[in-house]
DNA sequence: TCAAATACATAAGAATATTATGTATATTTG
DNA sequence: CAAATATACATAATATTCTTATGTATTTGA
């Protein structure tokens, strides 16, 4: 099953901080692939959400970025800033607090 | 703490079904404060979030409408039709899914 | 060799929310 | 009792964030 999109709405920029969190250094395509393989394929994040993402969260200095070159062909890792490690641990505190909220709500149990 | 309104984006017509599969019939005013309730003004829906919801399901079939007037003001109650109970379900079965998969994802603990 | 995978990026369009505005009645409070 | 607040609906302009489509180019595997 892949969930509708509307719910993975908001919560990209979110998966994408943690996963730079636990792992110092990923590029786009790698994150993609990550969020595949930890999810059995539920979450897909498609490029042209994640690049525009990606792209933000380095404008808001979140992100730092370097570039390596595999062959001919680019690469553009991405980092956690400062800044961005402090915004990982807010985003993923309101994520829970939303999550908790959301099962009062709705009566629901979790796994 | 309100929620950053992209984590509520995508979670509305959810939260709409389930509280009308709980009260039989509400109307719009009467879901946002019971919203409010519910969570401790955690989450808040806004009017013009909500009354455009409310009628693309009504178009969409899955709620039903029946107008009273209290005094001279005028209520539109809403009910859930047969298919609403059936998208209810299938609403909440997805977001519970949806909040396990973040779990793992995120590395959560839920209360 | 040629399809699929890797790797980036942007643009058009859709969906869904916020904020602002509008109208009107009813209730509470100073 | 006047004025502020609450109740109750609605829509329009705008913002945000995603999907889908498109584009370019390199590398790998059957």
């Amino acid at each position: 099953m892949i969930y509708s999109s509307e719910l993975i709405k908001g919560t990209l920029k979110t998966i994408v901080l943690k996963l730079l969190a636990d792992n110092k250094k990923m590029y786009g395509y790698e994150i993609t692939q990550k969020v595949k393989e930890l999810t059995g394929d539920r979450i897909q994040i498609t490029e042209g959400a994640l690049y525009p993402s990606l792209h933000a969260l380095e404008n808001e200095g979140l992100l730092t970025t370097e570039t390596e070159f595999i062959g001919k062909r680019v690469r553009k890792y991405y980092s956690l800033s400062p800044s961005g490690k402090v915004k990982t641990r807010e985003k993923l505190n309101e994520f829970t607090e939303f999550m908790n909220t959301m099962k009062i709500l709705l009566d629901i149990r979790t796994a």
